[in-house]
DNA sequence: GTCTATACGAAGATAGAC
DNA sequence: GTCTATCTTCGTATAGAC
């Protein structure tokens, strides 16, 4: 009798760990910003030992952050796409519910890793985070667009429409930080239903 | 004969020095984030030493990137105040071509560093920083909100909308930032400007 | 292949010389 | 009052033992 044994049974750890390293990642970042978040902390939250880290991500720093926000954005993406389906206006409702909890549920301790990437310069010169991040943003937003072209928008007023979302949403959740009030976020939100309204109505 | 002289040409650098380090802290802040610009380079920039740093803001790197966010707020808050007075569209294209300058003119390294504060966790756990950048996106909000009531437009209305440009400028020049590329600010003024004329219109 | 122990530099902050 | 020199802690990264 042959018994056929998971590999992943056998070595539980073997890309558990360096998953739970990125996720950690993409966690830490989005609270406290990427230059605080220090790859020492990170292995300890993943219990991970420091040597670890660099076994799995020989590119160090830069590496993982890098990781953490393509993680994050394709998240992110995932649950974008999915409610999409239900049609512009019900995809921006989750998107923006999907925030609100994020910074609700963390008592505004916690916003978006690929917006903290964007605005921090990494001390090396490497522009990979940025890509990383642009790639993120990008893909929410061609998201966006495709949606509202499906229900009638104007293929150019669209995609002005689906960077206003992504700017306004990204924006938002750093004032509802600052603040500590989901403020920001809730009346964006009515104005922006408007916005997709017009918008699928050809009214551009 | 009574020679009166000017306290500031006897001691140039005493309150020219405390400006400088504010006014390049704010420039580093934006550029760099908060955690990544430490005090020893900036006072390197504004050319005081090190010691000084501290005499100045015995609050040390807090006190600083308050008085920084604050600096920062206040000047935007100056202009877009001026703009404004020519109506809330003179005053939104001020204000979107200011962040499209900085942005372009510094290649894209360039961002706002009420922002940066705004996201990034000091490791001490004192709020004085997001207070102050709070305190700059409420300023710079109710400017918006005063001028759109002031032509017409439904007070609720008024502060939806102000908030949503604020909200969607801050995104945007993240994104530019992340994709070298000025094209989200360029993307969302046309709608904001829609936004802004439908307002006063009084049609929501 | 995994991880412990360490190297080396830079951070924030201060004590005390001028 | 101004600033130099230094203290301590923590950062990234790696060398080499298991």
């Amino acid at each position: 009798m042959t018994v056929v044994i998971d590999k992943e049974a056998l070595v539980p750890d073997s890309q558990d760990s360096r998953r739970k390293l990125v996720a950690g990642a993409a966690d830490m970042i989005r609270r406290r910003g990427l230059n605080a978040t220090s790859v020492r902390e990170l292995a300890k939250h993943a219990r991970a030992p420091l040597g670890s880290t660099y076994h799995y991500f020989p590119g160090g720093k830069t590496q993982l952050a890098t990781e953490a926000v393509t993680f994050a954005g394709d998240l992110t993406a995932a649950l974008l796409a999915r409610e999409l389906e239900n049609g512009p206006v019900e995809g921006l409702r989750a998107f923006l519910g999907m925030w609100r909890k994020i910074v609700v549920d963390t008592d505004f301790q916690a916003g978006c890793p690929v917006l903290a990437v964007s605005i921090e310069d990494l001390p090396a010169g490497d522009e990979a985070p940025h890509q990383a991040a642009a790639a993120a943003f990008t893909h929410w937003t061609e998201l966006l667009t495709t949606s509202l072209c499906e229900h009638g928008a104007d293929p150019a007023d669209a995609e002005h429409t689906a960077t206003l979302i992504v700017a306004a949403v990204e924006g938002s959740v750093a004032i509802c930080r600052a603040e500590r009030s989901s403020r920001a976020l809730d009346h964006i939100s009515h104005k922006l239903e408007r916005v997709v309204e017009d918008a699928i109505r050809r009214d551009s």
